[in-house]
RNA sequence: GCGCCUGUAGCUCAGGGGAUAGAGCACCGGCCUCCGGAGCCGGGUGCGGAGGUUCGAUUCCUCCCAGGCGCGCCA
């Protein structure tokens, strides 16, 4: 039940029974925002004034009728008050009991308040993180995963059937580099020096897997030729990194329905059969050895390389096969999440896609800025030089993963991201997760001391009783949930929820130190127990579209 | 040079073409015989610059300036 809608609805009634006696030949775009300030009631359109625009009258008398008629058709009674102001804004007051008939539809659905159907069951693959398995996942990573998990659940919870997968590039050069890295490492732990390739992998996560390996097989591999033992260091590298990316992004509690190994494309065949399909089609050429995609007519920069002169296929022809095969599963959106440092290949994976099918409006591509990490007020110095990035596990051992995917969400990921450690770890009021399940953990108080005085919230309690300013302003907030939870799903904007909690947050605070819930006479104790009851809920159910939890206790 | 993202309060950031632009932090001053003080109340300066579209622009468009990130037959 999204009271905005339902408001929407009213007025988009009312203008489409007047267009004919308005003489308007279609439907005009009319926008309904809640104003800022709350003398301007709860919700205010421009309608009258969009109107006027289109059949050349002064916007004023239009905004007149327009309250006749919703006075006229406000059956259900949920009007309060209305008014025509300013330059021809209808300001529309609803009744408190409007309010309160959406509380009790809060109570009586609980954790599914703030669900809805605007999915309308439609399939969404989200494919995000998909970190190359040759290193740990550092704080960059962490932020996309957060993003992606907080988008699942918000699509689901808003009526989309999701498939969370994560691309493992197991393939290629980089597996190669990555197993001659441990091999050298391998060697130097068993006593013989061996040098590091030219751009190997220096982390000192290498140096672990190599002593790990060493612990469980021995010297067995330190004189055999690299050709015979590099699929094995290669594989036991990719393995125990992947399996170390698996168990950070569990910590983060981060799922996923699939992990998707490159590899599985080339078994497949996969790969060449994109690269052919895209020949049949006439949209590749051969120069100096290789074969191009005409990519460059499709909106890309310039043309790019699918087949090598070697003959090897590039990390974007598997991409490209890759997308072809999500393209073919049923999906009504696609929705990449990827670090903003890929943003130069966008255009060409949108190039690619137009070639396989002429469409690629299926694809969204979101692209997450980067996270800096900050300390004291100092950002953190990442050695770039030693490969050793802040790690995401370090970031979740020092704050936890609450205070974690609560601070990475706490942006729109279109800008960089600040991340305090000193106040994310903070357990204080400044830190605003604490602050925010504070207000859970402080009702469950609440209903516990209810409790224990023999108190328990009744089947259908006196909510008429809620009349104070307080309550109404708690009940309005409470009201706006589903809104922010599909304008979070529409926008892919899960920030959204953690500010829309900040703000019940402080205005459950604020209530909490004006009034008592306990204690007043019986019905008024009920009735605040109920509104106690849906901020509680809402709260939960907010912080679990974010991946974090409520706690009881603090 | 070209492309993407971002310029809003001292700092970090919200702001779906609307009316008097908000929050947190930081700073200062108040509030505990009370259902949890991990809390509450009060205190204020700002849309990078220039044009344009519009009845109306922080929001949309163009240019300029600044910061971040990209521009491989790497992944």
């Amino acid at each position: 039940m999204n009271i905005r809608e339902i408001v929407e609805s009213m007025v988009s009634s009312v203008v489409r029974g007047k267009q004919e006696e308005w003489g308007l030949d279609k439907p005009v775009p009319v926008s309904l925002e809640i104003p800022r300030q709350e003398s301007h009631g709860d919700f205010s359109t421009n309608a009258a004034m969009q109107i006027a625009r289109h059949v050349g009258r002064k916007p004023r008398p239009i905004a007149e009728e327009l309250v006749a008629a919703l006075w006229a058709g406000d059956r259900s009674r949920r009007i309060g008050s209305l008014e025509v102001a300013g330059p021809g804004f209808v300001n529309i007051t609803l009744s408190d009991d409007a309010w309160r008939e959406i509380l009790a539809h809060a109570l009586a659905e609980g954790s599914r308040f703030g669900s809805s159907t605007i999915g309308g069951g439609r399939k969404v693959h989200l494919e995000f993180v998909s970190a190359n398995p040759t290193g740990p996942l550092h704080v960059g990573h962490g932020r996309g995963a957060a993003v992606g998990d907080a988008l699942g659940r918000i699509l689901e919870f808003t009526g989309h059937e999701v498939v969370r997968e994560y691309y493992v590039n197991d393939v290629g050069n980089q597996m190669d580099n990555l197993g001659r890295s441990l091999l050298a490492r391998y060697r130097t732990e068993c006593g013989k020096p061996a040098d590091l390739p030219e751009d190997g992998y220096r982390g000192e996560y290498m140096v672990e897997l190599a002593r790990e390996l060493r612990m469980e097989e021995g010297d067995r591999y330190a004189d055999a030729p690299e050709e015979e033992v590099l699929p094995l260091f290669r594989k036991e590298a990719g393995d125990r990194i992947l399996r170390g990316i698996r168990e950070d992004l569990e910590t983060f509690r981060v799922k996923y329905d699939r992990w998707f190994p490159e590899e599985e494309l080339h078994v497949r065949g996969e790969v060449g059969d994109a690269v052919e399909e895209l020949r049949r089609k006439g949209l590749l050429y051969e120069s100096e050895g290789a074969t191009f995609l005409r990519s460059q007519s499709m909106g890309d920069e310039k043309d790019r390389v699918l087949v090598r002169a070697d003959g090897r296929t590039t990390y974007f022809a598997a991409d490209v096969a890759y997308h072809r095969h999500k393209m073919r599963g049923g999906y009504s959106r696609l929705i990449d999440i990827w670090g903003a440092d890929h943003h130069g290949y966008v255009a060409r994976l949108r190039a690619a896609l137009k070639a396989l099918g002429g469409d690629d409006s299926a694809l969204e591509i979101l692209l997450v800025q980067f996270v800096t990490l900050v300390r004291e007020g100092n950002p953190v110095q990442m050695s770039t030089r030693s490969g050793e990035f802040t790690t995401l596990r370090e970031v979740l051992e020092e704050v936890g993963t609450d205070a974690a995917r609560f601070f990475y969400l706490l942006r729109s990921y279109h800008t960089h991201l600040d991340f305090d450690l000193t106040l994310a770890k903070t357990q204080a009021r400044t830190n605003p997760v604490y602050y925010i399940q504070y207000v859970h953990a402080r009702i469950c108080s609440i209903f516990r001391e209810a409790e224990a005085r023999g108190e328990t919230l009744s089947e259908h309690p006196p909510i008429s009783m809620l009349r104070l300013p307080e309550e109404v302003r708690l009940m309005k907030a409470v009201a706006r949930f589903p809104d922010v939870v599909s304008e979070a799903a529409k926008n892919r904007e899960p920030h959204r929820i953690p500010f829309y909690l900040l703000e019940l947050a402080d205005l459950f605070h604020a209530f909490y130190h004006q009034h008592r819930f306990l204690g007043e006479t019986p019905e008024r104790t009920q009735a605040r127990l109920a509104l106690a009851r849906t901020v509680k809920t809402v709260v939960g159910t907010g912080l679990s579209l974010i991946g974090v939890t409520a706690p009881e206790r603090m």
